[in-house]
RNA sequence: AGGGCCUUAGCUCAGUUGGUAGAGCGCCACCCUUACAAGGUGGAUGUCAUCGGUUCGACCCCGGUAGGCCCUACCA
């Protein structure tokens, strides 16, 4: 194999390669899944974005954990599928459609149906893709061939089945109920959908009077308006207040309507004035009072929020409006009695931000009892498992007290619902394909609902409807269920909960074997994201300026399981040097590839152990170290701790140790031990790239194209691990670490006096690095002219120096190791400074020796704790009992 | 109101079976040493929120308190 002599550049520009190397993964294939193979599935489908959605840093997150997960997956040997896919997102869509054309002048209304839909599909297919563009950006390797849509006929048809199934069932029913009601949109959404908010309001006192009687009874109120739909006047059955009142009339004011004087246990005798009044048809609490009294359902809204007929002179108003005009009459009624202010919960559409008004109109439901029981039992039963856990306890919970959930919305954007009514018998045809007549009285004369199913409804099929159910397909087998959903908690129960749900009815079987929940992307003040606080960063610009795999290091190395993470600048920015660092150490070594040839078995090739120095076994043992723990992070999905280890041994191991031990054999004459540190080199250097690939896969696939030992590309490469190396891995040893470990200590002492005495590194200074013991004399030995490299010394002995006066020493216990180190400070300083240093050494060292000696004086310590607990403390003392007295020695020598 | 989470170095955060506290960034000092100044070397910094309990031993387990966050539900 020919030798790289390319000049790199000393910085690494991923604006050049990044999207040079996507196009290059894309056209030859890669990403690309195998319907029946005889590797093992792994899969993993991607929550869908909204499709007129751009890429935000949740995205980024979501997606770099999955892209993570999936290159690791696809390089250890797994046939790997990543889904893509795109959501209509049904209000959304349709509201930033509506929002476009009302800039024009234009209306969906005056449109009609046909023609406004026609011009969300313009839309989508304008800038539907724009998000997969910024996928291939960060580096996705979905495959895209199999991208999908929720419009998309595959997945409409599944739609349709689903509803027909459950309907059929009895699972899906119409009804008419009360609903939260959202007037901008004329529509219903689901209780998900709904947030609630503390809101500054009012409660306003009013006085009633009772029919006949002329009692006077006061109710309070947060919402005046809606005494024009009241059908009661509820209080406490054991209201001694009230208790003679029961089972009279009042009469409402202005509207002059009768209403009954109910008692219920609900009512709460100490809110307000003890009395309430009961507006079935636009509160929930009264509207179960409502259907338990047997009261009247008096709907006074229209479908736009406005008040309807039935509100008399006020027909017409938005609720607010009606309000101030309602309390303004009141007043000059004089039964106002006092306006408090108050603060309560009060519901806003997620979607437009509107006050939601619970509506009384008939909406298609799912019966979601009897779907949620299997659906919590799997969780329960750890079938499938959350990550972390502690998300199993909030779905059980909410699987327990879940509502029906209401599908239909009143939209155009969306999956219409397979409901047709007859106009002559009033019979209702529920069906898959579109029906020609009534299934009962075949009469032609048939509408279908004008409604559309909540998007969530076709999202919930999403990890089998993207594999072709209905159809029996080969990749339905082989990837169902799927291994992994990683996505955010905000959506565990509009999506996640019905994903659970809609498997396990239709598919007989989990949709996911593990959920992974992160946590959100805030801003570096912790706050969310959002618009309005303009405190969003767009990653395009990030990968635009950093690099992708920047970004993507910056968000897995924070990836702590389930917590939120923090985004900064300066982060990013530290993990960008680290990028360059990598780079770099690549130049390094390709700069000192000369002369190498790679053997035939390139990677795997083995030496004699003889051959190998003490640096390239310490290697060797450390990265076997990083294989094992790189691959156990990333098998429990702890992917800081995967980055973290790879980032610190990249760094700290491989750069500052490696590579300066390895430039004296590298500038050297010796080329024997220059072909074998070149071999070292060139296999590590693979290893490093390829275990980082799925963290940042664009340098790594940069620098693989480059490296003297490469295979196709780091794509379709192994993934390192400890058993698939073990023949190379088995070169490192335990005593090449203790050795360099050892030597590391050496040099780290000579480096600490000269720092800490301001010695500076171009002066030249003689050291007497004194072994105590053979052991250490012949590991000193091995060392020597890499001591003498890397700590910058004149000179170095390696025995004890006979006058040891003004002289620096710093003494070294490892194991059974004993070294001192002498520096001769006579004439390089003022001593003084040594004198502080070896003071502030002592005063450390002996905190700890007391702390140590009073632990081993404690008897029940000594008798309690395990053996090896105490045998490590003991020999830990007197490593530092040793280290002290020599100290101590070296402090009295220096005055 | 109920449930959950958090409080560790100046900042952001790791710390999984309880055994003398770690990283990145920032800071201080010295260095353009032929891979890298997006770099190198050395250094400083913590009553691990607080109180109590369990234990030979607690950042870690249990309970109380304070402060911060999230979710669910809701009193008109």
């Amino acid at each position: 194999m020919a030798i790289m002599s390319e000049e790199l550049s000393d910085r690494y520009s991923p604006q050049e390669v990044e999207q040079k190397i996507y196009q290059n993964w894309e056209s030859k294939g890669y990403f690309k899944a195998e319907d029946q193979s005889t590797k093992p599935p792994f899969c993993v489908i991607l929550p869908p974005p909204n499709v007129t959605g751009f890429l935000h840093m949740g995205h980024a997150l979501d997606h770099t954990i999955q892209d993570v997960l999936v290159r690791w997956r696809r390089m250890s040997g797994f046939n790997t599928l990543w889904l893509p896919g795109t959501d209509h997102a049904g209000i959304a869509t349709q509201a930033v459609v509506e929002k476009d054309l009302r800039k024009n002048g234009a209306d969906r209304l005056e449109m009609g149906r046909e023609a406004f839909i026609e011009k969300v599909w313009e839309w989508k297919h304008q800038y539907g893709d724009r998000i997969y563009k910024q996928m291939r950006r960060l580096g996705d390797s979905v495959d895209w061939d199999r991208a999908c849509f929720t419009l998309d006929d595959g997945v409409s048809k599944a739609v349709r089945k689903v509803f027909v199934h459950l309907y059929k069932k009895g699972w899906i029913y119409q009804g008419e109920k009360l609903v939260n009601w959202s007037p901008p949109l004329h529509s219903a959404i689901s209780d998900l959908e709904v947030v609630h908010k503390e809101t500054k309001g009012h409660l306003y006192h009013i006085v009633y009077t009772v029919d006949g009687s002329g009692e006077k009874l006061v109710i309070a109120t947060t919402r005046p308006e809606t005494y024009l739909g009241d059908t009661a006047v509820c209080v406490h059955p054991e209201d001694e207040r009230y208790k003679n009142l029961v089972g009279k009339t009042i009469t409402l004011p202005i509207i002059n309507r009768k209403i009954k004087i109910i008692a219920d246990e609900y009512v709460d005798r100490e809110f307000g004035t003890g009395a309430l009044k009961v507006t079935p048809a636009h509160d929930f609490n009264d509207y179960e009072l409502g259907k338990k009294h047997n009261l009247e359902f008096i709907n006074i809204l229209n479908v736009d929020g406005t008040l309807n007929d039935k509100a008399g002179p006020f027909a017409g108003l938005k609720a607010q409006e009606a309000r101030k005009q309602v309390v303004a009459q009141f007043e000059e009624l004089g039964i106002l009695e006092k306006v408090e202010p108050h603060t309560h919960a009060v519901g806003y559409c997620d979607r437009t931000g509107a006050v939601v008004e619970p509506f009384l109109s008939k909406q298609w439901f799912v019966h979601t009892k009897d779907l949620a029981t299997p659906a919590r039992h799997v969780v329960s039963n750890e079938t499938s498992k959350f990550v972390p856990e502690s998300w199993t306890k909030t779905y059980i919970h909410w699987m327990n007290i879940i509502e029906d959930w209401c599908i239909s919305r009143q939209l155009w954007w969306g999956h219409r619902i397979p409901a047709w009514y007859c106009e002559d018998c009033k019979h209702v045809t529920v069906s898959e394909a579109d029906p020609s007549q009534c299934e009962k009285c075949k009469s032609k004369n048939i509408k279908q609902d004008e409604d559309v199913l909540d998007t969530w409804f076709s999202s919930a099929l999403w990890p089998f409807s993207t594999l072709g159910w209905p159809e029996e397909t080969e990749a339905l087998k082989t990837f169902y269920p799927t291994s992994v959903l990683v996505t955010g908690h905000d959506i565990i129960f509009f999506w996640v909960a019905r994903m659970f749900m809609m498997g396990l009815e239709m598919m007989g079987d989990v949709p996911f074997r593990t959920v992974y929940i992160h946590g959100l992307v805030r801003d570096s003040q912790g706050r969310k994201m959002s618009k309005s606080l303009g405190n969003s960063v767009d990653p395009v610009e990030l990968i635009e300026n950093h690099g992708a795999d920047a970004l993507r290091f910056t968000l897995m190395a924070q990836m702590a399981t389930g917590k939120d993470l923090k985004f900064s600048m300066q982060r990013l920015e530290g993990y960008r040097n680290f990028m360059n660092k990598l780079w770099n150490a690549t130049r390094f070594s390709l700069q000192n590839m000369e002369g190498f040839r790679a053997p035939a078995d390139g990677v795997n090739a083995v030496v004699e152990s003889h051959r190998l120095s003490t640096a390239d076994k310490w290697l060797i043992y450390k990265l076997s170290e990083v294989e094992t723990q790189v691959n156990e992070y990333l098998e429990d999905m702890r992917f800081s701790d995967a980055a973290n280890a790879l980032y610190s041994f990249t760094w700290h191991e491989f750069c500052d140790w490696y590579l300066e031990f390895s430039k004296p054999v590298l500038y050297g004459e010796n080329a024997e031990q220059k072909q074998v540190t070149q071999l070292v080199l060139a296999q590590t250097l693979n290893r490093i790239v390829r275990m980082l690939h799925p963290f940042v896969p664009f340098i790594t696939e940069e620098i693989y194209s480059k490296l003297p030992i490469r295979g196709e590309a780091c794509i379709i490469d192994q993934y390192p691990k400890p058993a698939k190396d073990r023949s190379w891995l088995s070169l490192g040893s335990q005593e090449a670490a203790f050795e360099m470990d050892l030597v590391k200590q050496v040099i780290a002492a000579i480096r600490n006096i000269r720092g800490e005495n301001s010695i500076k590194p171009n002066q030249k200074i003689k050291a007497w690095v004194t072994p105590k013991d053979d052991h250490s004399q012949k590991i000193l030995g091995n060392n020597k002219s890499e001591i003498i490299r890397l700590s910058s010394l004149e000179s170095c002995e390696l025995q004890a120096r006979d006058d040891l006066k003004k002289c620096a020493v710093v003494p070294i216990r490892m194991g059974d190791s004993e070294i001192d180190v002498v520096v001769p400070l006579e004439g390089l300083v003022d001593i003084e400074k040594e004198v502080q240093r070896l003071s502030k050494a002592i005063e450390k060292h002996e905190k700890d020796i007391q702390i140590l000696s009073k632990k081993l004086s404690n008897e029940k310590f000594v008798a309690n704790a395990p053996a090896d607990v105490v045998e490590a403390d003991k020999q830990l003392l007197s490593e530092i009992e040793s280290k002290v007295a020599q100290m101590r020695t070296s402090l009295n020598r220096l005055s």
